[in-house]
DNA sequence: CGTGTAAGGAATTCTGACACG
DNA sequence: CGTGTAAGGAATTCTGACACG
């Protein structure tokens, strides 16, 4: 594990996005209203995103230029994110046995 | 190793950078003036950091904060990469060495 | 549906300078 | 020495809308 979790705090403003991607900012605006990416605020109001957001769009960009429509992509989403949760539920039943009956330790 | 270094990017604005360390945008600027911060600058001129810039400036606040110049603070990173210096320095020599009559490799 | 663009305004950032101490 | 501030300009970002298809 990090410390601090570089990848993941929101602090990169959109033009840097734009930059790194190669996406316009209109581009990533609308891929947020399509719900694909969920930028922080600042205090004004600025868009503020994480390494793992511009690693998203970029897959994003990835299946648009595949022709894959913004609606299908948020389903591929929605579907791993499903999987991931059973994963994680899986886990923790494991880890409540082992709890248990598991082998002791120390 | 990381995949793609987030730490070092040099991707956070000087205002995003002042709400993170505490400190005004004057006194980012006056440290990079003093040579304790190097910035990246954008197409434009924007200065660009990175998250090791980030904790370094958040260092300097704490040695600032104890009343150490910021000279006084340019002369301790000097001197430690010094000492980084010499130490990479001898792991390179080591590896040579072990080039020529270490243990086999495989 | 996905993206471009012009529009107007508000916040951001930049530099060089004066101020205090 | 280290930091605040007012100054003027240029680039940034935001939203809502019209356009095309």
């Amino acid at each position: 594990m990090e410390d601090e979790s570089y990848k993941e705090r929101k602090v990169i403003t959109i033009g840097v996005v734009s930059e790194l991607t190669g996406l316009t900012e209109r581009q990533i605006r609308y891929y947020e209203d399509r719900k694909l990416i969920f930028p922080e605020r600042s205090a004004r109001g600025n868009r503020k995103y994480s390494f793992a957001d511009v690693e998203r769009l970029i897959d994003i960009a990835n299946k648009r230029e595949d022709g894959v429509t913004t609606k299908e992509i948020k389903q591929e989403m929605e579907s791993k994110s499903r999987k991931e949760d059973r994963k994680i539920r899986k886990q923790m039943l494991r880890g409540q046995i082992n709890a248990r009956f598991g082998v002791q330790k120390d």
